[in-house]
DNA sequence: TTTATTAGCTGATAAAAATCATTTATTAAA
DNA sequence: TTTAATAAATGATTTTTATCAGCTAATAAA
C-alpha cells in the first residue's frame, strides 16, 4: 500500500481561515459550526499544484480530503491496456477523496489537476469527528455521494447506449454547462485530444476525425485546444441520435 | 410527476417482525436499535412481485425504500433510443431507492423483478427520522452509498474501455460472483439474451454470437437462459484484452 | 534561433459491431 | 394438441470505429 507525500513546497504560507472562506458555502463544509471551522482551519494545509501535477494515485491512502478552492482536476482510471478513462472532473467548491476517507479505503481513481490548483487538505480525524458529531454535515455529504452516485449512473448508461459521435456531442455539452464560456465564447476548460477522446472512450484519432467533422458543419469552432459550441442545439440532436 | 400505486393483493398477511428478521443483519438495518426497530415494523409493508413486474418507474416518487429479502431485480434506464441499459443488479438484503428518499427527489430507475421476489415497504418518514437520530444507522447508509459509487465508477470505465466481447466476460463473471451457482454449476440467474445485452451495451445478435463464440471455445455452457463458466481464467483474460 | 519532441491531423486499411433478413427453437395461447 | 407468438440463432451486408502510417503544426529544449 502506497502513501501520499505532500512535498513542503506545497504549503502556502498565507493560510486563511475556513471561516472567512467563500468556497465552503459551496459544499458540505457549510453546515459546519464555527467551532467546527476554527478546529479545521487549524489543521489544515493549504496547497498549490501545478497542471499536470498528479494529486494521489489509484491505490494510495489518503489521510484526508481535499477542498478544491480554484482550478480544475480530472478523476481518472488505468485500464488493463493502459489507456486512461476520465470519470469525472472537479472544481472550486468540491470536495476530493471523501469516498476513500468515509469507506475507509485507499481511493480508486488518480486525480490530476488541469491547471493552476489551490486545495485545502484537510486531516481524515477532523472529518470523521465532524461526522459523527454534527448531523447535518453529515446528511449534507451523503447527498453529495447520492447526486455522485446519480450522476455516474447517468453517465453509466450513456456511454453503453450511445456511438462515439452521440458521446463527442454530450460531452462537449457537459463541459460546457460544467466550467461554462469565457468571454471569447470558448469552454472554459483546456484538453487535450488525448484527454478528450478518455472521456467519451475512443481513440485519439477518431476523436480528432468527429471534432473536425463537427468544425465543417459548422456546429462548433475550434482554435487549438479552445472548443466553442456554436449551435447546441444541433450538437444535442445528435447527442439524441436524430 | 407521477406516484408508484401498490396495488392490495400485494400485501401479505403473514408479516413477520423487523428485529427478527435476519435479511436486515446484511444491509445498515443491521445499526438500527430495537426501538427504531419495532416503529419500522409496525408501519412496513410486505409486499411480493412476480417475475417481470415493475416495482417502480423511472421518473416516480417514491415514499420510502424496499427492504429486499428475496429474489432479484434489474435496475435499468431508457434510453432516447428506446433501448435499456441495465445498470445494476440487486437482490436479498440491498436497499433499494434509498438515494431517492435522501436526495428528495424521483426515482432515476425503473426497477423490474427477474424472479418471485418479496420485499418490505418502509416509509420515508421513518428512514429519514432515524437517519437524523442514529449516528451509527447514516454512516452504515453512507458506505453504502461510497461503495454503491465506487462500482459505479469502475463499470462505467470498463464500460468505455473495453470491447464487446471483453465487456460479455467481464459481465459473465460479474453475475457468477454476484448470483453464485446452482447445483448443476449454473449462473443462479435467469436472463433472455435482450437483457443480457441490455447489461454489456450491445445489439441483442452480437451478445448471441459472442456467447456461441464463448460455447465453441468451451469457455462457457449454454442450456436455454442457463449458463455456466466452465473456464473462468480464459474468461477473466478475456476481459483484460489478452 | 535551431533542433528535438510532442501533439494534432488526415488517409488508407483492417477489425469490430450494427443492421437486416431469414430460419429455427421455445413458449404461450387457442 | 395445434397454432400463434415470441425468443434465439445464424448468414450476409453495411456502418462504425480502431489501427497503422505518414505528415504538419506547435511547443519545449539545446
Amino acid at each position: 500500500m502506497s502513501y501520499i507525500i505532500i512535498p513542503l513546497y506545497h504549503i502556502i504560507s498565507t493560510m486563511g481561515k475556513c471561516q472567512q472562506c467563500i468556497i465552503r458555502h459551496f459544499n458540505s463544509f457549510k453546515s459546519l459550526t464555527t467551532e467546527e471551522l476554527t478546529c479545521i482551519s487549524d489543521s489544515k494545509t493549504e496547497l498549490t499544484f501545478k497542471k499536470g501535477q498528479v494529486i494521489f494515485t489509484e491505490g494510495s491512502t489518503i489521510n484526508g480530503v481535499f477542498c478544491v478552492k480554484i482550478g480544475k482536476c480530472k478523476l481518472s482510471k488505468l485500464n488493463s491496456n493502459g489507456k486512461e478513462q476520465i470519470v469525472r472532473f472537479m472544481k472550486g467548491g468540491d470536495v476530493l477523496g471523501y469516498r476513500s476517507v468515509i469507506a475507509n479505503e485507499p481511493v480508486t481513481l488518480t486525480v490530476t489537476a488541469l491547471d493552476e490548483m489551490k486545495a485545502c487538505f484537510i486531516p481524515k480525524s477532523d472529518i470523521m469527528e465532524a461526522l459523527e458529531k454534527n448531523p447535518k454535515f453529515i446528511m449534507d455529504m451523503m447527498k453529495t455521494a447520492c447526486a455522485d452516485l446519480k450522476e455516474a449512473n447517468m453517465t453509466l448508461s450513456k456511454m453503453a447506449q450511445k456511438t462515439v459521435k452521440q458521446r463527442l456531442a454530450d460531452s462537449l455539452l457537459f463541459l460546457e454547462e460544467t466550467f461554462s464560456t469565457n468571454e471569447d465564447g470558448y469552454i472554459d476548460i483546456q484538453l487535450s485530444r488525448e484527454e478528450i477522446s478518455s472521456i467519451i472512450g475512443t481513440a485519439t484519432e477518431s476523436a480528432i476525425r468527429l471534432l473536425s467533422e463537427l468544425k465543417k458543419e459548422k456546429i462548433i469552432n475550434l482554435k487549438g485546444k479552445n472548443i466553442q459550441i456554436i449551435n447546441s442545439s444541433k450538437l444535442k440532436n445528435i447527442s439524441e441520435g436524430f
